[in-house]
Formats: structure tokens, sequence, C-alpha cells
DNA sequence: CAGAGAGCAGACAGACCTGTCTACTCAACC
DNA sequence: GGTTGAGTAGACAGGTCTGTCTGCTCTCTG
């Protein structure tokens, strides 16, 4: 049963490619994509530049891959979240409880699909990788609509969307503590009214 | 009375200023401030490098300048809309009447600020810009919240910049033609439950 | 021990970017 | 008619960017 593939996430010295991603993720995350050129990345990942292009073939590509690790963890921090809540209407709080801890962190800075889409041409990995990010929280909220009963699923994922969207542009342009829990409160006021007619 | 300076904007031809800004404005915010180039901005704008360098002295006072014309309009063009609409209720609303008619337009892009300070240093020209427009902004509405008799104007003001935001980012992501109609929605939502109690 | 694979260090090519500078044109105005 | 100001065209410097390539050093495994 036990395979012989290391278990990369808990022992060791991390490989070139983690440590590749870890720093682009940092990088392109804080200071913008074209900003960040490929120098600054290879250094602060302590790798060579050879090591880089063997990987990954090609800085697109290693942004494709910064990208796609943002959703998937994302993804696995909203599912996890929800499994601490039982009910639909739990749970469509839950994903506002999960984004209020997310944009309170220090290391904030936005929407790293939406930040990346400013500064890159249309249909390029960018797009790509942002559509499904952006179709599965759509579809999660939209779900969790349906499960919770009310009359119009996707008009109720709509408005929760506007204020997803809202608190994330908010706290990055004012840098306002309060506006994850202002997303929150007015979060409930919606379900609640979308669940009494 | 009669003044010999030029009106510039009904006839003759434009300034190299003028078509530099106008220029700048179209590239940048089509295409990122990184990505463009000055050698793209003078030969759309047909101008001479050296126009431009005599004029702004540098990329970054062109971005400024770039910037604060973004924000002129949208002031002009919010505080002109609200002068169709008589009580602080319908004045609210209007700024989402506005908004949704400019989501719709072909060129509608997202967030110029929002946009600029992706791919930007913090503390440098964008967020000087930006930190006014936000400003700017979250007055108008808390203004209008206090005259319209509201308890806590602030926290109106809050909610609507939620979903002012969230129209934004969701057009500029989703492409979808009906989310201006639901901030609309949405916001009327918010303001009548804030006059109910 | 020998060999292989992964990674490191860094030079280099070629493109592109901002900003400067020179030399020329043209129109307005006293 | 001469001067002045605004603009044009384009070469050029100096830096930075992506991507390639060569040669070396580990470390693990058979």
């Amino acid at each position: 049963m036990a395979t012989m593939t290391p278990d990369t996430s808990t022992l060791a010295k991390p490989t070139a490619r983690e440590r590749l991603l870890a720093a682009a993720d940092e990088l392109f995350y804080d200071e913008g994509i074209h900003t960040v050129g490929i120098d600054r990345i290879i250094e602060h990942a302590g790798v060579a530049k050879a090591s880089l292009y063997n990987t990954f073939g090609s800085k697109d590509e290693l942004v494709r891959a910064y990208l796609t690790g943002r959703h998937e963890s994302r993804q696995r921090r909203i599912t996890t979240r929800l499994e601490d809540y039982d009910t639909p209407r739990a749970k469509l709080l839950g994903v506002f409880d999960s984004l209020r801890d997310y944009v309170a962190l220090p290391t904030f800075r936005g929407c790293a699909f939406a930040n990346a889409s400013a500064e890159s041409q249309p249909g390029g990995v960018v797009d790509e990788v942002s559509t499904s990010n952006r179709t599965w929280t759509r579809d999660l909220l939209t779900d969790l609509a349906r499960e919770a009963g009310v009359a119009d699923p996707d008009a109720l994922a709509q408005q929760l969307i506007l204020i997803y969207d809202g608190a994330i542009t908010g706290v990055r342009m004012d840098h306002r503590a309060d506006i994850g829990a202002a997303a929150r409160a007015t979060a409930e006021i919606l379900v609640d009214r979308a669940l009494a007619s």
C-alpha cells in the first residue's frame, strides 16, 4: 500500500519546483506579474534559471501553475471550512465566514485572478484559469442556494457574488478591517430575505 | 468678454497633450500600464516622443494624468446623472442606474484604478489618485444616505460600496449582461431596508 | 565505485523599454 | 520678415527582460 513517492509536503527539503512555485506565488501576488522578472523569482527561490525553464518551460507556464495553485488552495480552504457547518443556509454564510477570515490576513492583496487579469491579454493563460475559478464559485453558491430551498437560486447566488467580489475589492483598495464582517452581515440579510419569500 | 482661448473641445485639431491623453486612456485601460510602452502610445497618438516628454516629463506622470482624467470624468458622469433625480433615495439608486449603463458599454473593462493598482508598487502615483477616487465615492454615498434619513449612513454606504465594487468585478470577470441590473435591484433592497428600520 | 539525474552558477543573445538629444518644419504674431 | 514656440522624426544610450546554453557539483542508486 505504501508507495515510494516521497511525501514532499511534510519533510525533507522542497524540490526546485516547489520552491519556484512558492516564490512565484509570493512575488506575483504581492507585486504583479509583469513587475516581477524571472531573475527575482529564481533568486527568491534559491534556484538556477535552468531549473525554472526545465521545469516549467516558460514564464507563462509558471504563471499558469501559480494561478492553478491559487485556485486549488482556495477550493480546499472553502470546502474544508464548509464541513464545519450543517445546513445549506449555514454553509452559504460559512463561505462568508471564510472570506472574512481570509481578507483579514496581513498577506491579503486582493483577488489573484482579477489582479492577473488586469495586466494580461484577453484569451491568454490567465483567462483560462480565471474562468474555471469563477465558475466553481458560482456553482458552489447556486447549489447551496438550491439546497437551502430558495425560490430563485441563481438570483441569490448572483447577489452573494456581488457581495463577495465587493468585499475583496473593498479590502484591497480601502484597507478597512471591518469590510469582511460587513459582507458577512449583508450576505445574511440577503440569504434570509430569499428564504423568507 | 469673448476671450481668445481656443475652444479645443469643439473644433480645430486637438493638441499633442490631448491626443496623448486620449491614446493613454484607451491603451492603458484596455491593455494595462506595464504592457503598453511609450512607443505604442506616441504611435497611437500620432505624436513625437519629445512631445510626450516635454508635456508630461515621464511615463509615471502620464499615468497620473490618465487616472486623474478617469477620476474627473467619473465624477462628472455621476454628478450630472444625479441631477435627474429628486429625493436622496432616488439619487442613491441613481448611482446604480449610472453604474448599470456604464458597465454595459462595450468598452468597459473594469475599474481603471483597481486595474492599475494591481500592477503598481504601493505608495506610488496610482495609490494617490485611487485613494481620492475611493474617498469621493464613499462620501457621496454616505452623504446621500444621511440626507435620506437612514439610521446608520456609514453602514448603508458600506453595503452599497460592496454592491458597487462587486458589480464592476463581476462584469469584468464574468461578462454577464445582467449583473448591472442585479446590482441595481440589490441596492434597492438594502436602501429600502435601511429606510424602513 | 560508477553512472545518472537533478540542480547550480552564470555568461550570453536578442528583444524591448524609458528617456535624451539633435536637427528640422511650420504657423502665428509683432 | 524675422523670431519664437510647438511639434516632428528618429538615432541613440543604458538598462532590463525572457530564454538558451555550457560546464560544474552534488546525491542517490545499482
